[in-house]
DNA sequence: GTACTGATACTCT
DNA sequence: GAGTATCAGTACT
């Protein structure tokens, strides 16, 4: 199983989005890992895009979507949940790639324990319901995706599959923009993203 | 099956 | 003080 370096993330923010499909999510909890394929993501830049934190310039919350690639940019939103994104591009511009939707592989049981749900399909089928299961949390902004606690890996499986492309979900600015992507037919893809 | 609503707390104006 | 990169539950057809 391959690491992802920093250099895989120091590219388009589109291009990191597609290139993230199919790849292993893995966080260390209490000397378990527990992980997940990654199956849909979205693309989120800074200037001209106002759907993004970013657009509006660096505030303390998004600053380290300005910063170094590779780190996580982990978001509190609508009181309850978390969303976890991949900050792309070098470092001085901003982008991130939001990890919407994932399909468990290790620590199940962890997952459905934190989920309080037995249903396998269920469990990180959305962006705030895979933080929940992965144990992602505030504490996780700012980690390095290059260390050993919190990483994307690539096993060498899934690599031929169809990706599709469709606009984002759950914002009401730049909609027509096609920068959310998933692996076609993948049934842990979001319930939301349907349709 | 689809459509709408409320919960909730953090961040920026 | 308003808005938010969501989800689960309820109320319909």
């Amino acid at each position: 199983m391959k690491k992802l370096n920093r250099k895989f993330y120091c590219r388009n923010t589109v291009i990191v989005a597609k290139a993230l499909l199919g790849k292993l999510l893995v966080h260390k909890v209490d000397n378990k890992k527990i992980a997940g394929r990654i199956v849909e993501t979205e693309a989120y830049f800074g200037k001209g895009d106002p759907a993004s934190h970013a657009s509006r310039g660096v505030t303390p919350r998004n600053k380290v979507m300005f910063e170094k690639p590779g780190y996580a940019y982990v978001y509190f939103c609508y009181g309850f949940y978390n969303m976890f994104n991949v900050v792309t591009e070098k470092e001085g511009v901003p982008g991130a790639v939001l990890i919407r939707a994932l399909e468990p592989v290790k620590g199940v049981d962890f997952m459905r324990k934190m989920r309080k749900t037995n249903d396998s399909f269920n469990l990180t089928n959305g962006p705030g319901k895979l933080t929940l299961a992965l144990k992602i949390d505030l504490t996780k902004n700012k980690e390095d995706l290059t260390g050993n606690k919190l990483f994307i890996a690539d096993d060498g499986k899934k690599k031929y599959f169809k990706i599709v492309s469709s606009k984002r979900i759950g914002i009401n600015v730049a909609k027509d923009k096609l920068l959310r992507f998933y692996i076609k037919g993948n049934p842990f893809v979001s319930k939301m993203a349907k349709g």
